[in-house]
DNA sequence: AATCATAAAATTGTATACAATTATTGTGGT
DNA sequence: ACCACAATAATTGTATACAATTTTATGATT
């Protein structure tokens, strides 16, 4: 039987906030207490407070000085700027993939396709989308480009927020299709088509989102307000 | 008189260790040590530990468990990856930065080649490619884009090292004209020639690496040692 | 009742202490 | 002289202790 582990390291209780934060088990501002988590890993602050720090090198959570961690929340305009980077890096990065596809990694790929479609079943959005960003990562690795991999892995983390905090309301996130069809032309080693149709994935990506401006005027609040029993 | 400053946070330290690197006072693969850390910046090890680890993420360092944190040494194959994937950012960087272009970034851009070719001419090799790497960061900076900015950022830190490993002998690294020109494009708001121009000066930065395969072959190490003293 | 000042509690920031691991030195044997 | 191996020193990893700061609670005053 294996070793059952005793240790876990800072890097471990890293990824694993990172999952839950992926998975919008914890939304965006959410306060991560020192203390809370120590406890949860059963380790002390010291491992908790690398971890943190780790993730807030990724930009998944926010370090205020003297008040914590939390979930980060990325504004309107960082929302913008992650998915502009995704959409000159992703579909560059899927043909480059194309072209060193192999069988077994087009099974790698078809079995995430299939948990993906399987938590969408079950209404499992959180795990779903957890899925589909290692798709997303999959692919980058097969670019074998561990560079600008990691960029679309950081990417791809931070989308989860925005998703969290600006998809529309009853957009489908995940189009079916979507990732089937980018499998496809991997798999037969379309490069052009790859590219093309990453990058007009990554729209759809984007059009499910709501990223105007909020027009969050604070002196019409009374008028919003204002009628309220009269 | 302006308030002097008690405390060193770790970010500063990281910054600092990190400036030594890019500067090449500390060489790829030099061992950087905790209480000797902890001594120079007059702090516990906890302060430096949180430094060293921030490096690591960025790259820059590399720790080894339970045996320490040495400057990192990039493979030739990182050392490709890290210039492809320059290739791929800065130059449309350029071109959203000649877009936003302003008189101020002008002079701030000029200031800092002034400074390059001063330090050039005192023949402080380091402090020029330190200024080198600030000059494309600000122009990454002033393309208005945040995220891949900092990608840049971290992608010229890692060249540093590169350029320290890789180095051909007699190579001059920064032409004289390449960032002149550059800046001449972006003060035209000519982006389409300030992107060309980046490319191909990071083709020529490229030029003066030699990345090609070491065949270190040790069986012949006795052919290239062995008529010693015969 | 609302507001401000103050005190208590909780939380984060840094340093130190101890445990675990690795590196070095020294010794004996071949 | 060289290798193996043990003892020691040095270094890193983790937990804990204390200091600094923020948050919450309390109570006096208007």
């Amino acid at each position: 039987m294996p070793a059952l582990k005793t240790t876990i390291t800072a890097l471990e209780i890293g990824k694993a906030i990172a999952k839950a934060i992926h998975e919008h088990k914890v939304l965006p501002g959410t306060k991560l207490g020192e203390d809370e988590l120590s406890e949860i890993y059963g380790v002390s602050r010291t491992l908790v407070r690398s971890a943190l720090q780790g993730l807030s090198h990724e930009q998944l959570v926010d370090i205020q000085p003297n008040r914590g961690a939390f979930v980060a929340k990325p504004s309107l305009r960082e929302a913008r700027e992650i998915f502009e980077a995704r959409a000159l890096l992703e579909p560059r990065t899927a043909r480059s993939a194309a072209l060193r596809m192999t069988k077994d990694a087009a099974r790698r790929l078809q079995t995430h396709i299939d948990d993906e479609h399987e938590a969408l079943a079950q209404n499992d959005i959180g795990k779903a989308l957890w899925l589909s960003g290692i798709f997303h990562i999959e692919i980058s690795r097969l670019a074998d480009q561990a560079t600008i991999g990691r960029f679309i892995e950081s990417l791809i983390a931070r989308s989860s927020l925005i998703i969290a905090l600006y998809r529309k309301r009853d957009s489908a996130l995940c189009e079916k299709h979507a990732h089937h069809a980018l499998l496809e032309a991997l798999s037969q080693k379309d490069g052009a088509r790859a590219e093309e149709l990453m990058q007009s994935h990554l729209v759809d990506l984007v059009s499910a989102l709501d990223l105007r401006e909020k027009v969050s005027n604070p002196t019409k609040l009374k008028d919003v307000l204002g009628g309220w029993g009269a």
